[in-house]
RNA sequence: GGGCGUGUAACUCAGCGGUUAGAGUGCCUCCCUUACAAGGAGGAAGUCGGGGGUUCGAGUCCCUCCUCGCCCACCA
């Protein structure tokens, strides 16, 4: 009946099987039961810009272990899986996609058709992600599966939307934008490149009004922008100017009168001449000022063509550069020009078009973070109080102090993005020309918007425009603002408001809300899915805390009036070889599937589980394994980020590309894979508990279930049980407050260690004996059902296939009492014991014998004693390992490979004195003509020095007044007994001196 | 520039106020002993980044300098 396993852990079959078997039983699918507490996790969606690298692996392996823990501990563990479409990302990976095969630009395609090529793209790579995920066991609710730019997720998105220009949170306002004046349009940040460029540091002066003669001089590396200055600004303490400040100064180009002003945070006395102008409309400093300094005024220069507008008086027409040179020859010729001096300045380059960026004044659409004054709560301040409250806690705790730092700048947040890959805008707008009209048209028409319960309104007196919002597309009042002159709005939103939304959003928030929807058509599942919100667990990397963690607060309290997530645990991040942290910008990603393949998915979840330390992040160096014969390769970094296309292997001499993640398959050249030694302690960890568990499979003939008393159990079963016990509380401790690197740390501890190193050793010798065996079968497959529940969340795969193999031959196991087994190690209960096995003197005595075991080992490896060799030891005992001795001298002796041993009151010195051992144990290693003395003596001299040493600092504590009155009476107490202790050694190892020294 | 981290054995990391500082890998010696050579037994290897301080006691707390990393600002 004894089932045969093969000598080692296969893992790819092991991972085909079990992630089958889940699937088709249907346990990570989760319906709200009102009989269970829910467990919720909402993965962060990945991007669809591209596959996951280790980073991803490492923040998803801790989500699943998170659910199976829970899963397993009874709850209603729900993780939500999904994927962002990420705005600019995937539309620029895309565009530049369609630049390199077709050489053609967004505009070249049209908006519709882009859009589906982007689309074709997610589907591609959102098909790749998802097989990831499954590919690393992630035990994720795959029927729910969204996708931000999905149907339901649209809905919440156009319902806050709504909701938030109805209630005044969000208004168009002016900012400053990347503007692209050759495609007329505006970048982001991340679409632009800064290049040294050499170019002027121009010095003027403007003169100052009502004194002829007092001039103030400033420097600018854009001239042109002089006909845009609406103030001149100096440092508030800066003793050159403070005379100066409140007067005017001329503005010789346009002729206008400008103030000097005082501002702290723009001019720096240190700098130039430390006095600055003031450009509000087209530098996003001066526009910071101008911020802080309204009554200034901000005047917009430009065309979207990079030409002067009608604000450049004379100079209007002439594109910016040629307006430079006109600006500064028109000072020269006033003698306002001071100098310059030739400069390397950073400019900013468009990316698409290679043209210079100019920031330009834009309208845009924002939400109004900070405090109002109608009674309605500020939105920064709502998140901010969740956070001090600790209805939402992170972990570790010090990440809350940026979150509470960023919010409370209440910096209001653009939200629309001039793109084309997201959640189009759904603002109809209206620009008047002429007032009256615009006038009239509030009178007329506002009057009856405001009477439909799903449109809302706002005019924009500067601009003259009227914007209606609707809450759905509502096809007659379309119509009608469409023939009214109204146009739909070409921006679409920020990705990061569709993902603010992801906790709710998913759930299907907020339900019925569209006419069809009341009628019973397709509606969302909100009312029931409620119940998973608050999700329990955030589990995400630190840099988004801020883009994306306040936002879901944000959102999720303005929403559904509750915090989104009740913890926020931060990891680590897997940084390269070289300290890099791993980016796909950067291309220094590590496939996870790689690394699956090499050691297999157990390997790669251990590894990351114990990469997840409190503080730090991680190093995860790597090699490239060459295809064609296998050998690890070393990797430099000039191999990395796609640099080298090419390497030669130096044991097979064949040639292969370094492993990366390159945008295709290279038919010439095979790839290599990236391997990582950090995974082969995983790997060989699986290995151990396969071989374990096959050695107990091996010895369970003639196996019966039955209730064990503990109390009764030979000295190392208790041992093992205390340590069981102990083990296990830790572990769901570490797991409570999220010291992952901890669990993999203790488990793996606990089973190579403790159970293999020396329980399953010690049984040997019991299973063979009829009188024994039974118990010793108890116990084993006991504690193995214990560590294969508790090894489940980290290495699940492996898990299932031993608790299978199990089950066949001990279906019903267990300790103290026996129960049927779960069909599946994934829904078997967490692990509790009681508290009673926990058992300190057991565990004390233990560790003794364990320390006399390692003793003889280490005395017949010194001496080369060959195994056949039995060795009489003898061992004075005169405490509690007396107790136990008779007990324990069974099996210790096979382990040590001791022949005889002795105990008694006093021990038995051997003729010849060898190694004495240990000498807490006062034990004799009999070694008749094996040692050479001389060396023995020489031995013994340095460890006695080592040991006078310690002995010294430890004395020197007890003879230290302020120690013994400063310090708490168990330390004392414990310096004493340490004395005591070497004391006792040293008089040991100088008898044993003085022996060798007479013979 | 501001903030947050980080520096411990050759490498990757634990330890965060209290015995004589640990693990995995690598290295050295021995062993293919029927669970496991992806293994077993043993060993060598560290002035805990530098310098000050607090304390009876400091990898552990404070100050300072240096290294590296991340985030945020900034570069007229």
């Amino acid at each position: 009946m004894a089932t045969e396993l093969p000598k080692a852990y296969d893992p790819k079959a092991a991972q085909e099987k079990w992630l089958t078997f889940w699937e088709e039983r249907g346990y990570f699918h989760c319906k709200p039961d009102a009989t269970k507490k829910p467990y919720t996790i909402v993965i962060p969606p990945p991007n669809v810009t591209g596959a996951l690298h280790m980073g991803h692996a490492l923040n998803n392996t801790l989500q699943d272990v998170l659910i199976r823990w829970r899963r397993m501990q009874g709850y209603n563990a729900l993780w939500m899986p999904g994927t962002d479409h990420a705005g600019i990302a995937t539309q620029s990976v895309v565009e530049r996609l369609v630049m390199a095969q077709e050489k053609k630009t967004r505009h070249d395609l049209g908006r519709e058709e882009l859009v589906r090529r982007i689309w074709d793209w997610k589907d591609k790579y959102e098909a790749r992600i998802l097989g990831q995920l499954r590919e690393i066991g992630a035990s994720c609710d795959w029927k729910r599966t969204r996708f931000t730019l999905d149907p339901v997720c649209a809905r919440a998105v156009r319902e806050t939307f709504f909701r938030m220009f109805r209630d005044g949170y969000i208004y168009r306002g002016k900012r400053l934008v990347n503007w692209d004046t050759s495609l007329q349009t505006s970048v982001a940040d991340d679409e632009t490149d800064t290049v040294p460029t050499k170019s002027g540091f121009w010095t003027f002066k403007y003169r100052v009004d009502g004194s002829p003669d007092t001039f103030i001089a400033f420097s600018t590396t854009r001239p042109e922008t002089m006909l845009g200055d609406t103030a001149v600004c100096v440092h508030p303490n800066d003793e050159r100017y403070k005379h100066l400040i409140g007067k005017l100064v001329t503005q010789p180009h346009t002729d206008r009168k400008i103030p000097i002003i005082a501002d702290g945070q723009l001019a720096d006395p240190k700098l130039g001449t430390g006095c600055v102008k003031v450009t509000p409309a087209h530098d996003p400093n001066d526009y910071a000022c101008w911020q802080r300094h309204p009554e200034i005024g901000i005047i917009n220069i430009l065309n979207p063509d990079g030409t002067i507008n009608e604000n450049g008086g004379e100079y209007k027409g002439l594109d910016r550069y040629k307006a430079r040179e006109a600006v500064t020859k028109k000072m020269e010729e006033l003698g306002l020009y001071v100098g310059k001096e030739d400069r390397e300045v950073p400019l900013k380059i468009s990316d698409r078009s290679k043209t210079p960026i100019e920031p330009y004044l834009s309208d845009q659409w924002f939400v109004k973070m900070s405090d109002r004054t109608d009674g309605k709560p500020g939105l920064a301040q709502m998140a901010m109080d969740a956070v001090t409250s600790e209805k939402v806690k992170f972990f570790p705790e010090r990440y809350k102090d940026g979150y509470l730092a960023w919010l409370g700048e209440k910096r209001d947040w653009c939200i629309s993005r001039q793109l084309w890959w997201g959640h189009r805008i759904a603002v109809w707008t209206r620009t008047f020309t002429d007032r009256k009209t615009f006038e009239d048209t509030l009178v007329l028409e506002a009057g009856g918007w405001s009477s439909i319960p799903h449109v809302a309104w706002t005019a924009q007196d500067d601009t003259m425009a009227v914007h209606v919002c609707l809450e759905y597309d509502d096809p007659d009042m379309i119509a009608a603002l469409t023939g009214d002159g109204f146009t739909q709005s070409d921006d679409v939103l920020d990705t990061w408001f569709s993902s603010a939304l992801w906790p709710h959003s998913t759930l299907g928030w907020p339900g019925p809300t569209l006419p069809e929807e009341k009628a019973g058509r397709e509606a969302p599942d909100w009312e029931k899915m409620r119940s998973f919100y608050p999700t329990s667990t955030l589990v995400t990397s630190r840099d988004i805390i801020t883009l994306w963690v306040a936002r879901m607060v944000i959102t999720g309290l303005y929403n559904v009036g509750d915090i989104p997530f009740r913890d926020v645990y931060v990891h680590p991040k897997v940084m390269d070889g070289f300290g890099e942290t791993m980016s796909k910008t950067k291309g220094n990603g590590v496939d996870p599937v790689d690394i699956i393949n090499l050691y297999g998915t157990d390997a790669m979840r251990y590894g990351v589980v114990k990469l997840a330390t409190e503080t730090q992040d991680s190093r995860m160096p790597v090699s490239n394994v060459c295809p064609h014969c296998g050998k690890d390769v070393p990797i430099k970094q000039e191999h990395m980020y796609m640099r080298t296309k090419k390497l030669v292997c130096p044991s097979c001499k064949q040639s292969f590309r370094p492993g990366g993640p390159w945008p295709t398959e290279d038919p010439e050249l095979k790839t290599a894979k990236q391997g990582s030694d950090r995974f082969e302690e995983g790997r060989n960890f699986a290995n151990k508990m396969w071989n374990a568990t096959r050695f107990i499979l091996m010895n369970l003939d003639g196996y019966t279930p039955g209730p064990v008393d503990v109390a009764s159990l030979p000295t190392e079963d208790r041992w093992l049980l205390s340590r069981l016990a102990t083990t296990t509380k830790a572990v769901t401790a570490a797991l409570e407050g999220y010291h992952f690197s901890e669990v993999a740390r203790l488990v793996y501890e606990f089973v190579w260690s403790e159970f293999c190193d020396w329980y399953i050793e010690m049984s040997k010798g019991r299973l063979k004996d009829p009188a024994t065996r039974a118990p010793a079968q108890r116990v084993l497959t006991g504690v193995l059902d214990g560590i294969l529940r508790l090894v489940q969340p980290v290495m699940p795969f492996l898990a299932e296939s031993l608790w299978a193999a199990l089950s066949e031959v001990a279906p019903v196991r267990g300790l103290p009492t026996p129960t049927k087994a779960e069909e599946s190690v994934v829904i078997a209960k967490w692990p509790t014991y009681p508290e009673a096995w926990i058992d300190a003197p057991v565990e004390a005595r233990f560790a003794r014998m364990q320390d006399l075991v390692r003793s003889v080992r280490e005395v017949r490896n010194r001496y080369q004693v060959d195994d056949k060799t039995r060795l009489d030891v003898s061992v004075k005992c005169s405490d509690i390992v007396a107790a136990d001795f008779n007990a324990l001298s069974a099996f210790i002796g096979p382990l040590a490979g001791i022949a005889t041993l002795t105990a008694g009151p006093t021990a038995v010195k051997p003729k010849q004195a060898g190694g004495i051992v240990r000498p807490e144990f006062e034990a004799y290693v009999s070694l008749s003509g094996l040692i050479d003395p001389a060396a023995e003596i020489k031995r013994l001299d340095k460890q006695i020095a080592e040991k006078r040493k310690a002995l010294d600092g430890v004395n020197a504590k007890l003879n230290n007044e302020k120690f013994m009155k400063g310090a708490p009476p168990e330390v004392v107490q414990q310096q004493r007994e340490t004395v005591v202790d070497i004391e006792k050694q040293i008089a040991a190892m100088e008898e044993n001196l003085r022996d060798l020294q007479t013979a």
